[in-house]
DNA sequence: AACTCGGGGCA
DNA sequence: TGCCCAGAGTT
């Protein structure tokens, strides 16, 4: 496992590499957000960024996603991965929100997981986000990243993976080092290709090492 | 723990 | 044109 000085230098070191990284999602409108990011599972922002515009033009409420048939959501989303379930999910979600919540996005991440599509990573985007709860998301890259580099162990769980990053990285720093391992495991660390040859942060990197030594 | 849902994008 | 990508929910 890597030390707390050996993660203070790769987070140095991937800031240097992703400076442009931050979020792009709207955050002044909590639900809108809720639903961007109920949409980006299992596809990518870029793709629902083609989507939302439209989406939010034409509807404004958690009112207007009821009052349109199930079949002409999934239409308006339907560029996107699993749109039948994400339109159910959606309508679902903004019926709760109306009658459980009062027709606004609950900020307790606990409250946000009760929210159909809404799973740990998806209610931390929201809390972090839209409500500046201090919060770290795992997704698929930030938990690859963590785990070849050895900040964690490779069997953790996403929650392990979450409470290692959380102890290691300070609280103020969450954020930013949350958006910089996406960027690093989007386009350098990357799931079939990492880019080990040229990468920074190779010398205290566990499976970079192993990688190299194998290929020569 | 394994499986399903489903398109876009890239080799 | 087939393989890879990306979470939540269900069993």
């Amino acid at each position: 496992m890597l030390t707390k000085a050996q993660v203070r230098y790769v987070l140095d070191e991937i800031y240097q590499m992703f400076p442009e990284a931050h979020c792009e999602l709207n955050h002044s409108n909590p639900f809108e957000l809720a639903i961007s990011v109920v949409l980006s599972a299992q596809c990518t922002d870029a793709l629902v960024n083609k989507v939302t515009p439209a989406l939010f033009q034409k509807y404004k409420s958690p009112e207007d996603y009821l009052e349109v048939p199930l079949e002409e959501l999934q239409e308006d989303i339907r560029s996107i991965g699993l749109f039948r379930n994400k339109a159910k999910n959606i309508k679902k979600l903004s019926r709760m929100v109306i009658e459980e919540y009062g027709g606004s996005l609950p900020e307790d991440r606990d409250e946000l997981m009760k929210l159909p599509g809404v799973g740990r990573k998806t209610a931390n985007v929201i809390a972090s986000v839209a409500f500046g709860v201090p919060a770290i998301a795992v997704d698929t890259h930030v938990e690859r990243v963590s785990k070849r580099l050895g900040i964690c162990r490779w069997k953790d769980s996403v929650l392990e993976v979450e409470k290692t990053l959380m102890r290691k990285i300070p609280q103020d720093e969450w954020s930013q080092a949350h958006h910089s391992f996406i960027f690093f495991g989007r386009y350098h660390c990357k799931a079939q290709s990492p880019q080990c040859e040229i990468c920074p942060v190779l010398d205290v990197c566990r499976e970079g090492q192993k990688r190299m030594k194998k290929r020569a």
